[in-house]
RNA sequence: GGGCGUGUAGCUCAGCUGGUUAGAGCAUUCGCUUGAUAAGCGAAAGGUCACUGGUUCGAAUCCAGUCACGCCCA
């Protein structure tokens, strides 16, 4: 006879270990997968099989990985895990973006004063190292995450081939007519001489001019406003009440004004248009000049009582109103020069300042020039780089434009049109080099058409043949697409791909003909795009080379550069099109929902140009970190400069402290088709999940310590009915977890294994196994069955957790039993759903036991609060079941039950109703017919297995135990 | 200001096509267990379903408006 009993039970055995330790685990992990190149064993397993391709948008080549770009990947990462279990051939070759101003200008900021001393070529080869050195950086961040990829060979948009292929692009886009050279105003230095991209902008508060400024109206006044065709002076007196007391000859007509406000009256000169808004009031008001003179302005109607004061108005009288709607396309004379401009209207005008008539010279302005653009207007920019007036403009020429403002000024107050005139402190942009105010300037520019050959309605077909995940994305996109402006592409920066142009040195027309540029692609493909830099003219364009305008064969290579989108945009030509194992268009194009605007569209649109179809066939979109209140952490304290991430916990630290896997559990937790609120607090209340589903694993590998699958499963006939009830359950979670899988609802199908193993496993099946499988004796065929159910919940739950919790679940896998199914649970197969398995009416009839079990722990509670009974085992159970459903169910688990309560005796008082005597017990919470009575049991209690039965004592070798366990130690031990 | 989206317990999520006292899990509180033990189990408490109107016998759910927040644009 063994000393103690406890030594013939059946405990839990494993050497798993409880404790995760992630961040010094993890990386052994991911040690072994290199030790096994698993990466390469997943596309060797997968070969020949259907694709899946991801396509990786790729992420800037600067700074660290945070959250925000490393959930990106993750989210990538569980998509073609869960794709490659599934049997897809799912490979994933990440990307860099490497171009662009943020690495310039970083590069730039660390030059200072000695940038000017370099050359261009000199400049981007230290742009170039510093984008090799982020790479590496971020690829072992990203590798940290346990995001799974073809790491090593990764593509890079610095690549020859890449940049070969945005010129393919380009080329194709020539050939097909969507390049056009345009005006466009854009911020410019006029010290520096360059163009300045909007995070290189400061803004500071700049004193300067404030006017009010009169145009003389063309055409009869009674075209503006048709409520008012009284034009003579006497009329326009007797309107205002001042009969007989006018001045000036009789018959006059009365001069009529816009009135317009301005602070840079420098850009006057290139005033067409003013605009007003649609849909408010505008009113013709009549006062008394300071020459005694009767005149009428335009402005405002709401503005009216604040422009009398300011403006200085006698007599003043709203004589007329119209909308602005009703004033388009009327016309006005130019204030100084020989110039019929135009009304138009525009959405953007506001009352706050001003007018309500808005100067709009479409050269000097973003709106103006979208406002010309809607209303034909032309883009006059009589400035030269240095910020001098051009011959356009013979009254200032040569003049710097600030220089020029008290002239303007000063010729305006000559001819009477300055209504106004006063200084104002306000928020304007500088030079970031040189602190300089900037002005707003056109200049030549490349655009892509998007009209050109019907290619936004294209577009829209193919965006709606898409899929869209969340459902939504598909309005956002094809609104942004229907107002779209042309493409400006072209950027005054040196690290980018050159825009392959050339200019006629006798002409200065441009030359962008298909067969150079395919010339130059080829040139880039064999020594990258740094050549047109090193190389001259004549060693890139072909011998012979003409201008088509003058016939000269002198060219200069043009000097801007592609805006980094368009480099982007072109990879589905440089790696979807170009890699091997990767296909055109992709499955999956996944990314934030600021790519509607960006890398979706702009990688749409070029594809839809160039190959007729979009580049993608489903797109998944997720939203952006806030932290916990909700609040996005994403813009830096620097006004001008938004910086993506900044204030986000960068994922070294992430991975360091707590693990990958449950920075991954978390995100998986949180819905990402919306905001995701992310802190440390948040990350670190993950733990405990994680914990449980740890231990939850942990214990079934602990159950299963002594359980070889071949020796010792049973068949399914064996299995007791709470075991097919467990096996039912998890077929269902099968089906939903694949289900929610396959539509990228990840917090679904975390939600839904959490809460299995916790409800369904643990607090239940588990809970209740424990009796079976501690003191059945080792081979009793009860336990061998509970054996055999949790064997399949272990391998099933592991597999359905590995795309999230991709660490632990690999470590789990090492401790299955031998022989497994693949050397690595990301190598395994996703489990199939068996419908067979589920049975609908077994879960029905277990969901009201498992309420009865309710009202019967909340009964053994009151005991326990009583301090009656401690344990659940020293209770026993009465019921009396008031309908009969319910007591058939009793009925039907009599024998079952106080293994399901875990509780020592359950008796069913049957009948007991029937005889109209009201029985013992409570009612139910559950189950308000159910009486429910519970009492210490009065048996002994069972030093085996703690169960309090009359049969303790009953054998003479064994008087301290049961008569149950007595025989589980003669036969199975 | 415009387009798109979101708003259910302290936190993360369910609540399908409108129908009994709005559900889980975590966290909290109070207990039990010590044979999953730096674990396990139970119970309790916790919500004017952003707000205001409307449709309806009945609304978290449908409609309109308001507010707050996010992305993009202006």
């Amino acid at each position: 006879m063994p000393t103690s009993y406890k030594e013939t039970l059946c405990l839990p055995q494993t050497s798993f270990p409880m404790k995760a330790d992630l961040p010094n685990r993890e990386p052994a992990i991911r040690k072994r997968w290199e030790e096994l190149d698993l990466y390469a064993r997943m596309r060797a397993a997968r070969k020949g099989s259907a694709k899946y391709i991801l396509h990786d948008g790729p992420p800037y080549a600067n700074g660290d990985v945070h959250i925000g770009t490393g959930l990106n990947k993750i989210l990538k990462d569980m998509v073609v895990k869960f794709k490659t279990m599934q049997g897809f051939d799912s490979p994933f070759v990440p990307g860099w973006d490497c171009h662009g101003l943020p690495i310039e200008h970083k590069v730039m900021l660390e030059l200072g004063e000695k940038a000017k001393t370099l050359s261009t070529a000199e400049i981007r080869g230290l742009c170039l190292a510093y984008a090799r050195k982020y790479i590496d950086v971020q690829r072992e961040q990203f590798r940290a995450l346990g995001v799974l990829g073809d790491w090593f060979r990764p593509y890079l948009t610095i690549d020859p081939s890449y940049e070969g292929a945005v010129l393919d692009v380009f080329a194709d886009l020539v050939a097909a007519g969507h390049i056009q050279r345009k005006l466009k105003p854009i911020h410019w230095c006029m010290r520096c001489r360059t163009a300045l991209a909007e995070a290189e902008l400061e803004y500071k508060d700049a004193s300067g001019p404030s006017i009010y400024v009169k145009f003389p109206i063309l055409g009869k006044v009674a075209d503006w406003f048709p409520a008012s065709e009284a034009d003579k002076v006497e009329q326009v007196m007797d309107m205002l009440g001042l009969t007989g007391m006018f001045q000036g000859a009789t018959g006059d007509v009365v001069p009529t004004y816009l009135v317009i406000w301005t602070t840079t009256p420098w850009t006057l000169p290139a005033n067409v248009g003013v605009a007003l808004h649609p849909d408010l009031e505008y009113a013709l008001v009549g006062h008394i000049a300071a020459s005694g003179q009767p005149e009428r302005l335009i402005v405002a109607a709401g503005l009216v009582e604040k422009l009398v004061p300011l403006l200085g108005l006698q007599h003043h009288k709203v004589l007329a109103k119209a909308t602005g709607r009703r004033l388009e396309k009327r016309t006005y004379r130019h204030p100084f020069l020989d110039r019929t401009c135009t009304v138009v209207t525009a959405p953007y005008v506001r009352l706050e300042d001003g007018t309500g008539c808005v100067h709009t010279a479409p050269g000097h302005g973003q709106e103006d020039y979208e406002t010309g653009l809607r209303w034909g207007l032309p883009v006059l920019s009589p400035v030269d780089a240095q910020g001098r007036f051009t011959e356009d403009v013979p009254l200032w020429q040569g003049k710097e434009v600030h220089a020029a403002d008290p002239e303007i000024c000063a010729k305006l107050r000559a001819d009477g049109l300055l209504a106004r005139e006063d200084k104002v402190s306000h928020s304007y942009p500088h030079c970031w080099r040189c602190k300089r105010p900037v002005i707003f300037r056109s200049t030549e520019q490349w655009f892509i058409s998007v009209d050109h050959a019907d290619a936004r309605k294209r577009a829209l077909e193919a965006v709606a043949k898409v899929k869209w995940y969340p459902g939504w994305g598909e309005i956002r996109l094809a609104s942004m697409l229907k107002d779209r402006p042309d493409w400006c592409i072209s950027r005054q920066r040196a690290w980018g791909v050159p825009i392959p142009a050339f200019y006629c040195e006798g002409c200065s027309s441009p030359l962008l003909a298909a067969s150079v540029l395919k010339g130059v692609a080829d040139l880039f493909r064999k020594e990258g795009a740094d050549c047109w830099f090193t190389r001259s003219v004549g060693e890139i364009l072909p011998p012979g080379t003409r201008c088509a305008q003058c016939g000269g064969a002198a060219f200069r290579k043009e000097g801007d550069i592609f805006d980094v989108w368009f480099e982007s945009g072109a990879s589905h030509r440089a790696v979807s099109m170009n890699h091997p194992e990767l296909a055109f268009p992709a499955d999956l194009y996944l990314e934030g929902t600021d790519q509607h605007r960006g890398w979706f569209q702009l990688s749409l649109l070029p594809s839809i140009m160039t190959q007729g179809q979009a580049p993608f066939k489903a797109v998944v979109t997720h939203g952006f970190v806030v932290d916990e209140s909700g609040e996005k952490v994403s813009k830096s304290a620097q006004p001008g400069v938004k910086k993506k991430g900044a204030g986000l916990p960068k994922a070294a630290e992430l991975c360091a402290k707590f693990g990958a896997d449950i920075v991954r559990l978390c995100l998986a937790s949180i819905d990402f088709s919306d905001e995701i609120p992310i802190s440390l607090g948040i990350i670190e209340e993950k733990g405990d999940p994680y914990r449980k589903l740890r231990n939850t694993l942990r214990y079934l590998l602990g159950s299963l310590g002594d359980f070889d699958p071949k020796r010792d499963a049973v068949d399914r006939a064996e299995l007791q009915e709470l075991d097919r009830w467990a096996l039912s359950r998890l077929q269902q979670l099968v089906k939903s977890v694949t289900e929610s899988f396959e539509r990228f609802e990840f917090v679904r199908a975390y939600h839904e294994l959490y809460n299995f193993c916790v409800v369904d496993l643990s607090a239940f099946y588990l809970d209740v196994l424990k009796d079976r499988l501690y003191t059945h004796g080792r081979r009793a065929p009860g336990r061998r069955a509970a054996q055999t159910a949790l064997y399949e919940l272990l391998v099933t739950i592991t597999k359905l957790l590995a795309p999230i919790l991709c660490h632990t679940c690999e470590e789990v896998w090492g401790y299955l039993p031998e022989p497994r199914e693949a050397e690595s649970v990301h190598l395994a197969a996703w489990p199939q759903p068996r419908a067979a398995a589920i049975d609908p009416e077994l879960d029905e009839r277990w969901k009201k036991v498992l309420r009865v079990r309710g009202d019967v722990a909340r009964e053994v509670e009151k005991l326990r609060a009583a301090k009656t009974v401690g344990s659940s085992m020293e209770a026993s159970v009465r019921l009396a079941a008031g309908d009969a459903d319910l007591r058939a169910l009793l009925t039907r688990y009599r024998e079952d039950l106080a293994a399901i309560f875990i509780v020592s005796e359950v008796v069913l008082a049957d009948g007991a109703t029937a005889a109209g005597v009201q029985p013992e017990g409570v009612p139910g919470t559950e189950f308000p017919s159910l009486r429910v009575h519970v009492q210490r049991s009065t048996h002994p209690k069972c030093e085996r297995c703690w169960g309090h039965r009359a049969s303790v004592g009953q054998a003479a070798e064994h008087p301290t135990i049961c008569a149950r366990c007595v025989e589980a130690l003669s036969r199975h031990n």
